[in-house]
DNA sequence: GACACGTGGTC
DNA sequence: TGACCAAGTGT
């Protein structure tokens, strides 16, 4: 059963295995960790544009442990979880400074590298080095419960060690690498979370939850809690051609991120209140609240945001100071495209940019 | 073990 | 519109 697994997977494989640009280069170990690492919980076609972007900025693991943290968020900016920018930059130094440039071939010292847990450490290992290892993910997570017909909820510490038994089980002699890829790749093209292709699949024959027409039931998975809503509010501070940036701790949301500086609305709070007090807290400084800028909504992994964005002014010359922030800036408008972003502070500095000849009220 | 951590696409 | 999903990790 097992052996017959792997070989309908490697000969599948042969065929129908996805063309990307991580796997031309002969499976080198920098390119298997950048793109493993761009594609936790991220689209293959997300990736692909920011990967060839990526490479050829910082080719080699030198060049990217070289790097301003800056610059390589401002490359990473748009993919999100920006941990993983830091945390791969982090990696990239480690691996030159104390590794001289080497990687590990073993999954324990891949693991304790910044950014790489257990799925990617057993990606690099097998991909890079055909370690035999497995690399679950939530593609053979899917493929392999279905497949053995696992009823229970994914969720349970029980179910994992029974889902990481069986894929051991699973693994090949040799081709490990190719192996774990075409099991992702069948999770990504032929075993779809809805609607999966049994027809076209290789494993159709094998599989307990299509032999019990059970493949839209499995696996099963824990109910998400509805997201809550906040409302903030940002300020457009500018003074000459500039405009008063703020950098966001690291650690925290979008850290290490350039934005408009404001905050929260707290309980009855009116808008301008609530900008004059945030701006207080974050910069020192009284404002004075001028024109509303724009209205802006998105909705984050575990909240939802409605932002209000006013065009603002420092009273009497006062100097903001960050408070609360890594450190903050008067940006020229046209360098804004230089600065780490997220979603909805880009819309603003793009919008600012193309608005340059706008009548704002405090507009200099 | 639960929760924080982004964004864009789909139904 | 809202819920869910997509190659997880760190705390």
């Amino acid at each position: 059963m097992f052996t017959q697994i792997s070989r309908q997977l490697l000969d599948w494989y042969q065929i129908h295995a996805r063309n990307l640009p991580w796997r031309k280069e002969e499976s080198a170990p920098y390119a298997v960790l950048v793109s493993e690492i761009m594609l936790q919980q991220t689209r293959v076609e997300t990736v692909i544009p920011y990967y060839q972007r990526w490479m050829e900025r910082f080719p080699t693991l030198e060049s990217l442990a070289q790097a301003s943290l800056e610059e390589v968020l401002r490359y990473w900016e748009g993919l999100g979880y920006y941990s993983r920018a830091k945390n791969l930059h982090r990696t990239a130094q480690i691996l030159v400074q104390t590794y001289r440039g080497e990687f590990p071939q073993h999954v324990e010292h891949l693991r304790k590298l910044p950014g790489i847990g257990d799925y990617t450490a057993a990606a690099i290992a097998s991909i890079a080095f055909g370690q035999k290892v497995a690399a679950i993910d939530g593609n053979v997570r899917r493929v392999l419960s279905r497949l053995f017909l696992i009823s229970e909820p994914l969720s349970l510490p029980e179910t994992q060690k029974k889902l990481k038994s069986l894929a051991v089980q699973c693994l090949p002699a040799e081709q490990v690498g190719d192996y774990n890829q075409a099991l992702m790749d069948l999770g990504a093209l032929i075993c779809l979370p809805r609607s999966p292709k049994c027809l076209q699949c290789p494993l159709s024959v094998l599989c307990r939850a299509y032999q019990n027409n059970q493949q839209n039931d499995i696996p099963v998975k824990a109910k998400k809690k509805s997201l809550p809503s906040v409302i903030v509010t940002a300020a457009i501070i500018r003074k000459g051609d500039t405009v008063l940036l703020a950098k966001r701790p690291l650690g925290s949301l979008l850290g290490g991120l350039w934005e408009f500086p404001g905050g929260k609305v707290e309980h009855d709070e009116r808008l301008p209140e609530c900008l004059k007090r945030e701006i207080l807290e974050e910069l020192g400084v009284r404002i004075e609240v001028g024109n509303h800028f724009g209205t802006y909504h998105h909705a984050y992994t575990h909240f939802k945001v409605t932002l209000h964005a006013f065009e603002a002014i420092i009273q009497d010359s006062q100097i903001p100071h960050p408070i609360e922030a890594e450190e903050i800036r008067w940006i020229p408008i046209p360098s804004l495209d230089k600065f780490p972003m997220g979603k909805i502070d880009r819309l603003i500095a793009r919008e600012l940019v193309e608005r340059k000849d706008g009548h704002g009220k405090f507009m200099v």
